[in-house]
DNA sequence: GAGCTTTCGCTACGACCCGTAGCGTAATGC
DNA sequence: GCATTACGCTACGGGTCGTAGCGAAAGCTC
């Protein structure tokens, strides 16, 4: 999570119920209060911790609301719903489930907002939000190539840079759906978003150098 | 911009000069701090205006950065480069040349991330960037119908949606790939992404109903 | 249990920024 | 000239920040 735990140390142990207390608490300011006018000082009565105790333990506001949302995004999962369209529906109307909750909402933007200014927190973007999600991705692939929906990927440095994209593409409309301009991502438009990537996906025998009409 | 002005009333007249001034102060102060440590106090003494100016102008931080960062997007266009495809990958190219821009990075997702929690907040952002910029979808979707690239829609309605859907994914492909991934939306990345766009769009006779696989 | 180590809660502190009020002055229109 | 509005400046109470210092508590090792 935030700190490293070099095996076992002398002393007494950093109490693993502070930290659940501390992100829950966060999740419950940020609902509340939004981002900006969430206050470490607040979290702390929130959480029943002493102010003192949180700065131990993050460095700052940005870091303790990475790991306070981190944690939002660990209940997605992949069900085999049969059909390469099918399970990318349904992880994507997983995904803007989370993304309907206030305190996602305003937490996720607000941290990657500052990430831009802060090499370290967007690493600890990447690997506690980006990464552990990119395998939703990896594994709808290898279903669907299972199934002979998508065609098996000759070129592994091609291979990554699609898992990318599509990751962008998803991920991106998304939220930006969500957060931007502000409809929800139900049910109409989840369908209509699939079938858009799945037309463009089947026939993408892209490479760099490319006809233009 | 940011207040009416009811026709010529009596009384000394704002300083337009002051308003480019604390706006382009802003971008400056953006590029140097970002959103959190970025004070109006600070703003104001860039642009070499007193505080209360500013305040008697803006309501706040928020409404400022909306402001300063609506006039970034102002410059993009859609040159005519002869086909879809063409044109797509030039206005993406355009966008993402805006979203490499530190001032734009740091001020926009973090309006976007207050917007969350401030409905008059969201209203602006739409009035100011979004609505602005849909344009640019309209206008090259009517080219390539003239062209004969895109099929005529036939029901206004779901013409409606797909200009949305189209308008999510292109900026939020755009935005997660630069700001969330850390990457450059460079030549080879907006090709890519033109071709399974357009790929997609060109069979897309979808509505609500539809077959599921 | 004795002793060591680390965490915890609490209090207090200077520094900074916020947003506003009050004042005298400057720039317009009538 | 006069009313009206914007401007620059100063000052203020209120809030948050991040840190330091203290004694007490909770583990581990011997």
């Amino acid at each position: 999570m935030q700190s490293r735990t070099p095996a076992s140390r002398t002393g007494r142990p950093r109490s693993a119920a502070a930290d659940t207390a501390i992100l829950a608490a966060t999740r419950e300011a940020l609902v509340e209060l939004g981002w900006s006018k969430l206050t470490l000082g607040d979290v702390a009565t929130r959480a029943g911790v002493a102010k003192t105790t949180l700065y131990r333990r993050w460095a700052g506001k940005n870091e303790l609301v990475v790991d306070a949302v981190a944690e939002l995004f660990d209940e997605l999962e992949l069900p085999d719903r049969g059909s390469l369209a099918a399970d990318i529906e349904g992880v994507v109307l997983q995904f803007a489930a989370i993304l309907a909750r206030p305190e996602a909402k305003s937490g996720l933007m607000a941290v990657v907002a500052e990430a831009t200014r802060d090499e370290a927190l967007r690493e600890r973007v990447r690997a506690s939000i980006v990464d552990r999600q990119m395998r939703l991705v990896l594994e709808g692939r290898a279903r669907a190539q299972c199934r002979g929906e998508l065609p098996p990927e000759p070129d592994p440095g091609e291979s990554a840079r699609t898992v990318d994209l599509i990751f962008d593409v998803v991920a991106g409309a998304v939220v930006h759906r969500t957060l931007v301009s502000g409809k929800p991502a139900d049910g109409d438009w989840v369908r209509s978003f699939t079938r858009l990537l799945l037309l463009g996906l089947a026939s993408q025998p892209a490479e760099s150098g490319d006809e233009r009409a």
